[in-house]
RNA sequence: GGUCCUAUCGUCUAGGGGUUAGGACGCCAGGCUCUCAUCUUGGAAACCGGGGUUCGAAUCCCCGUAGGACCA
């Protein structure tokens, strides 16, 4: 494959906010179709609305995409940056008479505006300018494109198929403002035309875009690249998804402790099929990935599904991966110091976990007790659980943690052990567990009862059932 | 308001002129069980409406309707 026909695709987002997952989801085909076609994935920041424009925000993006997983080729291209170049352009169609100079004034715009919309017309510009070959001598200009009249504009969209529209509903577009600024369309193609983006996939939001920047492509003589328009994403209300509806932001999943591979694996999945299959790797999306399959029509985002894919990723997660992933969290967090992270007993907590959460954050909810200095009891959970016959039986438990004392017991010691005492005092487990759950975890819900007893110790297990035995006698 | 796009269970989707319309999430009921979760068995749940074309339409066409996007 020569240099030519290689793919090359582009994510351009606008750093004005924080990004959110819809965003993100373009990133993420652009990524999967660039990776199917061994081709090239670049960034473009759109960053020319300076008022709305923030670092942050920008930063916000790159740290998204590498959280994610979608790895960029080459260096991010400023579209700020990049003024001059659009202006060059600009010029070339002046000089070359595929654009030309107009000096209507807002003014009378905007009275040409009033005046189509009282004969109920679509506004648009009516071309005063367009012949009449202003130079340049000082009197306020704009630059508007030269387009086609007459005739139709079409696009074949891999996803909606063929898109035309008849070129007299287009009108003859500014390309530069009066302050010489070129605008988001004209931009868009030069950066388009010198990046060499081959596919332009981006949302549905921008179909009007792409057929009046088909025209721009033309006079720039550049070739058409392909265009796809993706469906929205909605939110439960069925508008587009925004701030409005809640965590949508990628890193505020991370800090929920989402794995980068449900988040990836959800949004892959929503719009677009590959047979029966829900869950897929990234290499897995980007061997199928096809811009054919992707649907047509708006999708809304499901948090509940989301929330089982990350179930299903943390039980297929590598063990040593996601003991990385959970230290990281839990450091990103702030949740344990340096010092216990790394005395935690991690592959235990792993193996005991994994299997009952669905974030990284609810796998550190379900061992939190191992790192608490002291528990406390809810009086009415204590009322409960703490019954007479399971404080005898509690009694036994610790003696027999004092006599293992320096040693780690295994499971079926445990269980052994835990045999010899409910039959001792003829009560069933049903009985005896939560109250030694309560005692060692101080909570009713923790990870089975010969795992917390691993967790913790001997010595510790012997020293917390001595506290609820006095917390009980107290 | 204008232009464009879209339409299969609540949601994401598979399928597509003749099917018991498939899967997944969620939901409900049961099993497993020391809690939670996993796992497991079963269940309720859909082709937007109306006209055509056709022996036959959820599937093709048209019109409505609804939703969405863009423009102003």
């Amino acid at each position: 494959m020569n240099q030519s026909n290689t793919v090359r695709v582009r994510f351009a987002p606008s750093p004005t906010g924080n990004p959110h997952v819809g965003n993100f989801r373009t990133a993420l085909y652009n990524y999967l179709f660039a990776r199917h076609h061994g081709g090239e994935f670049l960034l473009r920041v759109e960053d020319t609305d300076r008022e709305r424009s923030k670092p942050e925000y920008e930063d916000a993006i790159l740290e998204s995409l590498r959280w994610l997983g979608l790895e960029l080729d080459g260096d991010p291209v400023r579209q700020s940056e990049r003024a001059a170049r659009h202006q060059a352009e600009a010029n070339r169609l002046l000089a070359e008479g595929k654009a030309y100079r107009c000096r209507c004034t807002a003014e009378r715009l905007d009275a040409l505006r009033e005046q189509q919309r009282e004969k109920g017309e679509t506004p648009m510009y009516d071309g005063h300018c367009r012949e009449a070959n202003h130079p340049d001598d000082g009197t306020p200009f704009c630059v508007r494109l030269k387009a086609p009249r007459e005739g139709v504009t079409s696009i074949h969209d891999p996803i909606r198929g063929a898109v035309t529209v008849q070129n007299n509903e287009l009108d003859d577009l500014v390309i530069l403002r009066t302050d010489g600024s070129p605008t988001y369309n004209f931009a868009v193609v030069v950066d388009d035309g010198d990046m060499k983006i081959t596919h332009v996939i981006r949302g549905d939001d921008h179909l009007r875009n792409t057929l009046r920047q088909v025209a721009i492509f033309d006079a720039l003589g550049l070739e058409l690249p392909r265009f796809a328009h993706l469906p929205q994403i909605l939110g439960q209300d069925r508008t587009r998804l925004s701030k409005r509806h809640g965590a949508a932001g990628v890193l505020e999943y991370r800090d929920q402790g989402y794995l980068a591979e449900a988040l990836v694996n959800y949004l892959a999945r929503l719009g677009w099929g590959h047979g029966d299959q829900e869950v897929f790797t990234i290499s897995e999306l980007a061997e199928h990935f096809a811009l054919e399959n992707v649907n047509a029509s708006a999708a809304v985002f499901d948090p509940q599904k989301l929330l089982w894919l990350a179930g299903e990723h943390m039980r297929r997660l590598p063990e040593d991966d996601l003991a990385a992933r959970f230290v990281e969290h839990v450091q990103r967090r702030g949740l344990l110091t340096e010092q216990r992270i790394d005395n935690a007993p991690l592959k235990k907590i792993i193996a005991c976990t994994r299997e009952r959460s669905k974030t990284l954050e609810e796998m550190f909810d379900f061992v939190r007790f191992v790192f608490a200095d002291r528990l406390e009891f809810d009086p009415d959970e204590a009322a409960k659980a703490f019954t007479p016959e399971a404080m005898a039986s509690l009694a036994d438990l610790a003696d027999f943690a004092g006599t293992q004392s320096g040693k780690s017991p295994s499971h079926e010691e445990w269980e052994n052990a835990f045999k010899a005492i409910l039959e001792k005092h003829a009560i069933k487990m049903k009985v005896m567990a939560p109250a030694v759950r309560l005692a060692l975890t101080g909570t009713k819900v923790s990870p089975p009862i010969f795992d917390v007893l691993d967790l913790l110790g001997t010595d510790e297990v012997q020293r917390r059932i001595q506290q609820a035995l006095e917390y009980k006698s107290a």
